[in-house]
DNA sequence: TATATAATTCGTTATGTGGCGAATTATAGG
DNA sequence: CCTATAATTCGCCACATAACGAATTATATA
């Protein structure tokens, strides 16, 4: 188990996909294919992003089936405290990218997950 | 005048060296030579590093004669308050590599600028 | 057991980034 | 006006990284 510095969760927060999917997870845990249509990239690509949030530390997984859920990580994360964590997020909520994906996160998440990942086989 | 992301500010403090560089000037401002002493790295690389963390809005700089001194921005950077600025700055000055820093920096305030300059030019 | 499928890993490619030294710029001082 | 010099900009190289599709893995179900 590595000890995380706080540069690795900069690193992980200086890419625009991966603070959308990190910011994404506030709204509570999502499965990957959810994550993929939010942000309209190849389900390697995501898979790849998220393992990254993970390393740092910022999220974690469960493992339901053959579904991935992805959540926040709760409390401290490398030298920052939760408010710090808490504090940087609310910032970043303000952004126009952000507030749209929480409107688009909106009807992600009423198709049911099985419907959307049959539509994301068939293009 | 550009507005600043917030992934900007997390791109800036994504390097190690930027990273250093940045905590270094809590100690007041510093010459541009100081920081390359600080750094071990090439005056020309050691500009870049500054000229993104000030794109950032994180750093501010005052020229002098043929001297140019960084500090700290004060107050609210891109979407952060300065409390949460703060906050980040606190959670990595616990770090060895930034300590170690402090010592070394307490060091390099000691020596003259002129003469700091003359070592540098003739290794 | 065989098939379908959600997710990940692997291999490749294009682009981005950190590093240096050389050239350039701006300024102090002879 | 000329020289020296602190800093920056430029050109280059090596390496990192984001993207994709193909192959692989793990699991549910027929």
């Amino acid at each position: 188990m590595r000890e995380i510095a706080e540069v690795d969760i900069f690193k992980a927060l200086a890419d625009e996909s991966r603070v959308r999917a990190w910011m994404a997870l506030r709204r509570g845990e999502l499965c990957v294919c959810q994550i993929v249509e939010l942000l309209q990239l190849a389900p390697s690509t995501v898979s790849k992003h998220l393992q990254i949030l993970k390393d740092a530390g910022l999220i974690q997984s469960r493992k339901n089936g053959r579904w991935v859920y992805y959540h926040l990580s709760k409390g401290a994360i490398g030298g920052f405290s939760a408010k710090t964590i808490k504090q940087i997020q609310q910032a970043m909520a303000q952004r126009s990218v952000i507030r749209e994906d929480e409107r688009q996160l909106e009807k992600i998440c009423k198709t049911d997950t099985e419907v959307l990942c049959q539509i994301q086989r068939n293009g």
